[in-house]
RNA sequence: GACCCCAUCGUCUAGAGGCCUAGGACAUCAGCCUUUCACGCUGAAGACACGGGUUCGACUCCCGUUGGGGUCGCCA
């Protein structure tokens, strides 16, 4: 048998981490068993639904990597075969037109409430004679469910799990429009795509009871079911959009790597032993459901960050600098030239273990493509003040007088102004890099050097001497 | 309210009756490394919600309590 399962939102907004991480093990536990996953649009309430949505959730599994297998489905396209199924149900009599009003059913929810029994549909129109129908009423298509007994499901993930019928009311298959209701269409959707795991949120589990009795109806074998947790917010509740939730492309915007997205969602109530990193591979050769948490989870964006700081490191230059780029063109109002690029990619193994976030990585690479002279803040500033003069001399000097610039070259003729001056290494080297990186906080500074090359160096060496003893009539910096 | 699910450090989790003096990771704190900041390394602090059983023995099994979450739509 071959494993298929899908995913399947509704579209009513963006795609955000819960979604996103049922998404993921649906995903990964098709391509585990060598399966299909298939994407299905739950649109069938048209009023709710968008189109911008549905470009939401496609971005967004996409950046992740989440391919899917053939064309998405459109629910609403397949309205002919639910309400196909739910004339079915009609004539074997596993289900009735039930003309109750909204106002009719809002009352008999009152009482219910009031007398402190379920709210459910009592099954008014279950028995009653269709000759009573009111005139001018269009019915909807109610399933029969049974009303002893009890319906268990066996769920993957939480075990077995059962509820009294006298639980669970009559559903509503057909509405009054004709239109198919969620219930009606994911069982015969499911059943139609052959889709053998359903893993879903939570949420659904009672829902499972109901769609249980509607495929037995049907003559059909329901899918396993394996129900995983919730992603509760910060505060324990459970997310949603009206909650906070950021949607997967949030943190695109974060500067996070899908990577180390996916890494994080899925230690999210997966794991493997202590494993912690776990890469897209890997978790493909190990995911299964045997191992998915019970309890709810929090998302955290600290974790998220660790993780993204070692896929960062992971990832080679080339890449980094074509991710961080439109960043830096924005930050800088300009495009950056093939000298840049090259600067960039010499620089990334420095900067790449000092950052978190492709944000972070482009925010700490941006000096070495500004033009000079550089802005220098204000802390840097301070290490220019004072008898840094002096140093910032003498290392123009001494810079200049190098042979072969290189790191090595560099931290040899600092090294030896620093003996020199009877000074430690940190006070000639600061002021440099307060110079070269106008900031106190930079990767190694011979290195920097190198990569800035003996002419930038130099300017920048001088602007900072400029910046400290302004010539007359020079510009302020 | 009814029904369903859940419950290990602040957070994510390991744990399938003795391996637990409860392990790992993030975060926190201290130290090392060091030209800054990171990375890295070392160490510290930090949890089995509570109460009953079952058992020679419970984090692990059962029951209850408490707490949290979910669902009760002609929404999905």
């Amino acid at each position: 048998m071959t494993v298929v399962t899908r995913f399947a939102p509704s579209p009513t907004g963006f795609l955000h981490i819960g979604g996103a991480r049922t998404a993921l093990f649906n995903w990964l536990f098709a391509r585990r068993h060598g399966g299909r996953f298939l994407l299905r649009i739950e649109d069938t309430d048209r009023r709710r639904s968008s189109e911008a949505a549905v470009a939401a959730i496609h971005d967004g599994l996409s950046w992740l990597g989440l391919d899917w297998d053939g064309e998405p489905v459109s629910q609403v396209s397949r309205l002919p075969r639910h309400a196909e199924a739910a004339r079915r149900l009609l004539d074997e009599g596993k289900a009735y037109r039930c003309y109750a009003t909204a106002g009719e059913l809002a009352e008999m929810r009152e009482r219910a409430k009031a007398e402190g029994r379920p709210v459910l549909y009592d099954g008014t129109w279950r028995d009653r004679d269709p000759g009573e129908a009111p005139a001018g009423v269009d019915p909807a298509i109610r399933f029969k469910a049974p009303r002893e007994g009890e319906t268990a499901i066996e769920d993957a993930v939480q075990g077995i799990v059962r509820v009294s019928n006298r639980q669970l009311d009559d559903m509503v298959l057909l509405r009054s429009d004709g239109t198919p209701t969620y219930m009606l269409a994911v069982v015969v959707d499911d059943h139609d795509m052959e889709i053998t795991h359903a893993i879903r949120g939570d949420d659904h589990l009672n829902n499972a009871f109901r769609q249980t009795q509607l495929f037995r109806a049907l003559g059909w074998e329901p899918p396993v079911y394996a129900h995983i947790p919730l992603i509760h917010g910060a505060d324990g509740a459970k997310l949603s959009k009206r909650h906070g939730a950021l949607g997967v492309e949030a943190y695109r915007e974060l500067g996070i790597l899908p990577d180390a997205m996916v890494n994080g969602l899925l230690r999210l109530g997966w794991s493997h032993g202590d494993d912690e990193i776990i890469g897209r591979d890997q978790a493909i050769a190990w995911f299964d459901l045997d191992h998915v948490g019970r309890g709810a989870a929090r998302f955290d964006l600290d974790r998220l960050m660790n993780l993204n700081a070692h896929y960062l490191r992971e990832t080679d230059a080339d890449t980094l600098v074509a991710s961080i780029r439109p960043r830096l063109e924005d930050e800088l109002g300009a495009a950056l030239d093939d000298r840049h690029v090259t600067r960039l990619t010499r620089a990334m193994p420095g900067l790449k273990p000092r950052a978190n976030s492709l944000v972070a990585l482009a925010e700490s690479a941006a000096f070495y493509v500004r033009e000079r002279p550089v802005p220098i803040d204000a802390k840097a500033r301070k290490l220019l003040g004072g008898d840094a003069g002096s140093s910032l001399h003498a290392l123009a000097e001494a810079l200049g007088a190098i042979d072969s610039w290189d790191e090595d070259g560099i931290e040899q003729a600092v090294r030896g102004l620093a003996r020199q001056r009877g000074v430690k290494l940190g006070a000639v080297a600061q002021p440099l890099r307060a110079s070269l990186a106008g900031s106190t906080v930079s990767p190694g500074i011979f290195e920097v050097a190198a990569i800035l090359g003996r002419d930038e160096t130099l300017g920048r060496v001088h602007d900072a001497l400029r910046l400290r003893d302004p010539a007359p009539g020079s510009p302020e910096i």
